[in-house]
RNA sequence: UGGUCAGUAGCUCAGUGGUAGAGCCCUCGGCUGUUAACCGAGUUGUCGUAGGUUCGACCCCUACCUGACCAGCCA
């Protein structure tokens, strides 16, 4: 294109037009209306943009009979044309074409994108291409968006951003089936005396597996540098087939040195404000989208969040009030057990009607790390509930007395040895410190109300799936 | 891993124990400002797979495959 015309994105056009001034567009055609007395319009987007750009193509182009018929939608095309006011009403500028080139066809009978509406379920066959759609675009550039608010978020404050490992040695915090990592001939590996597999000739020299939180070595440099996060893949090999379960999903952790519980909470009450107030400031068109296409309530929901003080109550309260509210649940409510989603939905959707952050769980059925409350009952945990979702973020103030943590390890019927190094922070220097773990997917299917976690993630991992 | 539901045209879906349907897509015709373009015509089928019941099965039964949802586990 021997054109010198000004190279500019789709965005740039819509949101801050030259109108009169010559522009090269770049980009894939989404759709093609055509009169056949003599003029096509095509949408263009070239993923800088929510909306696409209207290009006006007039019939007396040299290769209006020839090329633009074949402008199907996936089409690549590069267009010079003049920035101008549109005549009509859906947009305010457009570009009139002077010169439309076919970059790369694509046939209609073989793409398997095309203007009808796709189920989420069809496009999952089609992860590489299903970011050329309306939903799953919107949905890239709000996960980039929430990213770059956590990043924001913590770096105001001084958090430093760990790279915890993805592969470990660690298992000892149970929270679920591992992926092991191993070099060794799977059809013959080397065993030892008792006819197990000998992981101490593996790689490593150990049985490792890819990380299922970073939480602990979060503790480590938190017990240095004071404040720390981690935001990077964690893995689960469960075997759940559930729209809120992926095998390899993002996590973000902070860790805080010299905080304790209520630290905690406004820590996890602002982040997630900074994170709602971040995404309506600069996703305003993908929001509306999912409001009209996926979940009408959806702004509702996040407004409320978002203009709400987090209500406080203990575990202890919370069963109380559950066992007050004279509502038959499926799971019945008793002290000790683990609340169900239909109990925690219940608090924040019908009781208070706010988010809710609960805290002091019995110690039963939480981990072996959280500190022991002096009523040797409960532990400094804490769930933040909202509406539509129920548990978004789980934290808790960390055990920081050796003697006591022990006990727990073994309480829990866990091992010590491997978990030397955790119990060094509290041998030197030990300080008060806490955290807590937001399943990044989670976030994204909350605040743009999409169904599945499947559907959040670029590329989705589940058992018996992976595409791409 | 258990429970529930589903599988019909390239896509989204109707459908009935007796000739396989619509809309979209695509093709052709019409229209000089469309925008979910519109108007008219046309092309498109192993009704998930394998058995069984029946004069006759897309429909009823059984098994299997695949998917979704719910529960458990969790983030």
């Amino acid at each position: 294109m021997s054109d010198s015309a000004l190279k500019r994105k789709v965005r740039e056009v819509l949101v801050s037009p030259k109108l009169g001034d010559t522009v090269h567009i770049q980009g894939w055609v989404r759709t093609k209306r055509e009169s056949k007395a003599g003029l096509t319009f095509l949408e263009v987007n070239d993923g800088s943009y929510f909306q696409n750009l209207q290009v006006v193509v007039p019939a007396d182009l040299p290769n209006y009979a020839t090329e633009i018929p074949k402008l199907y939608p996936g089409s690549s095309v590069a267009v010079i044309g003049k920035e101008v006011q549109s005549q009509g009403g859906k947009q305010a500028v457009e570009v009139q074409a002077r010169q439309v080139i076919l970059i790369g066809a694509c046939d209609p009978a073989l793409y398997p994108i095309g203007k009808q509406k796709m189920s989420y379920e069809y496009l999952r066959d089609f992860t590489h291409l299903r970011s050329r759609t309306n939903t799953f675009s919107a949905i890239a550039r709000v996960r980039n968006v929430l990213s770059m608010a956590i990043h924001g978020f913590f770096q105001e404050r001084g958090f430093l951003w760990l790279h915890t490992p993805i592969i470990t040695a660690n298992d000892a915090e149970g929270a679920g089936q591992m992926f092991r990592v191993s070099t060794l001939d799977m059809d013959k590996p080397p065993r030892n005396e008792g006819g197990e597999v000998d992981f101490s000739k593996d790689f490593f020299g150990a049985g490792v597996n890819l990380t299922v939180s970073g939480q602990l070595e979060a503790e480590a440099y938190a017990c240095s540098m004071g404040n720390v996060y981690t935001f990077g893949p964690t893995f689960r090999a469960e075997n759940s087939h559930t729209s809120r379960h992926l095998a390899e999903f993002w996590m973000v952790e902070p860790e805080m040195a010299f905080a304790e519980l209520e630290d905690d909470a406004r820590l996890a009450e602002d982040f997630l404000k900074h994170l709602l107030r971040t995404v309506l400031e600069k996703c305003p068109l993908e929001m509306e989208f999912f409001k009209q296409r996926v979940e009408p309530t959806i702004l509702e929901t996040l407004s409320a969040v978002l203009n709400n003080p987090f209500k406080r109550l203990t575990y202890t309260e919370a069963v109380e009030v559950l066992k007050r509210s004279g509502e038959t649940f499926k799971y019945a409510v008793e002290w000790g057990i683990d609340l169900q989603s239909e109990h925690e939905r219940y608090l924040t959707e019908k009781v208070f009607k706010a988010p809710v952050i609960l805290t002091d769980y019995p110690k039963a059925i939480k981990a072996f790390y959280m500190k022991v409350n002096p009523d040797g009952k409960t532990v400094r945990a804490m769930d933040v509930l909202v509406p539509g979702i129920g548990e978004i973020i789980g934290g808790a103030q960390r055990e920081d007395k050796e003697e006591i943590l022990a006990a727990r390890i073994k309480e829990m019927g866990m091992q010590e040895a491997p978990l030397w190094w955790y119990q060094d922070l509290r041998r030197f220097g030990s300080v008060p410190h806490a955290g807590f773990g937001l399943g990044f997917e989670r976030l994204v299917q909350f605040v743009t109300g999409m169904g599945n976690i499947r559907d959040v993630i670029p590329f989705p991992r589940t058992p018996g799936h992976i595409h791409i």
